[in-house]
DNA sequence: CCTTGACCTCAAGTGAACTTCAACTTACAG
DNA sequence: CTGTAAGTTGAAGTTCACTTGAGGTCAAGG
């Protein structure tokens, strides 16, 4: 008899946003866990949808499904997280957040000084410099957000 | 036009920090060009280096290749970009910034929120609103679930 | 002439975060 | 009991921006 109630992957799909592939993969990746039933199919327990927003949001602030994973890893052991377990995760975000702001704000007022002189020098332009590169944005485009950049690349 | 010095491939990675491998990718993907020598090895002119740094800056700013190739089709056919032109191209950047930069903002904003309550609750926090997520990120993830996450109230 | 280092092409690999596919099996309403 | 929606697996595919590797050629100095 099933006094709680698990929930299957498609209602946590449906609640969470989060495609049921995607659910597999955490799973496989570690981030997320379920029971089966006596036919293997996956039961949540209700906990596991805020496993899940923790997640996505992290996901979202850029972080990788690994340090994800880490984090998720200073959770205590036996008991279901508690409010402050998450703010205590959760805090931590913050500052990255900042660093990432002051970054594009920093490379906003060089794209200033640069427009001025429409230069694009190697030699001289703060824009060109590689230090930069390491603190920006990471390996690849990561467009955190959500602008069809298309608007300003051009074309269409 | 005989009297230009041309810049090998070697020469141009050293001086605009892409590799070699990089500038060959570009110049498949349609984003520069160079002339052969009889051994069919690369030749790039100068102004080359100005066209690298967009590229690279451009990236930077989280545009695709695609988008940058794009905006580059919008350069003059017959001569040599001026300063102007690449003010042109650049100006448009800054709009994309700002935005990038509201965005992640109002995620802050909404971070400090939740923090204040540790929820992270599908149903009230605004981190975890799916209007937002749909433009999170661009291409990728594609949820196939049109349901907004609001059913069942009393929830965990 | 010979060696060495820079260069060439094309194909395949990388990694992040998933999705899609094929080929089944399970859960449950009627 | 049966039809079917929903679930299962593992492997392979996708996108982006490159890098790496194999196998070969070119340019320049001694």
């Amino acid at each position: 008899m099933i006094l709680e109630r698990y929930l299957t992957i498609g209602e946590v799909a449906r609640r969470s946003g989060v495609a049921p592939s995607a659910l597999r993969f955490y799973e496989q990746r570690g981030l997320i866990e379920a029971q089966r039933t006596g036919g293997n199919q996956r039961r949540y327990e209700r906990t596991t949808l805020r496993r899940i927003a923790f997640v996505r949001t992290a996901s979202r602030l850029g972080l990788t499904l690994d340090q994800i994973a880490d984090a998720l890893a200073t959770l205590p052991d036996g008991r279901t997280p508690t409010a402050e377990d998450w703010r205590r995760l959760s805090r931590r975000w913050r500052g990255l957040l900042d660093e990432r702001i002051a970054v594009l704000e920093r490379l906003r007022d060089d794209l200033d000084s640069c427009i001025g002189c429409g230069c694009l020098s190697l030699e001289r332009c703060t824009l060109q410099n590689p230090e930069d590169r390491a603190a920006a944005l990471g390996p690849g485009p990561r467009y955190l957000e959500g602008d069809s950049p298309s608007d300003v690349g051009g074309g269409t």
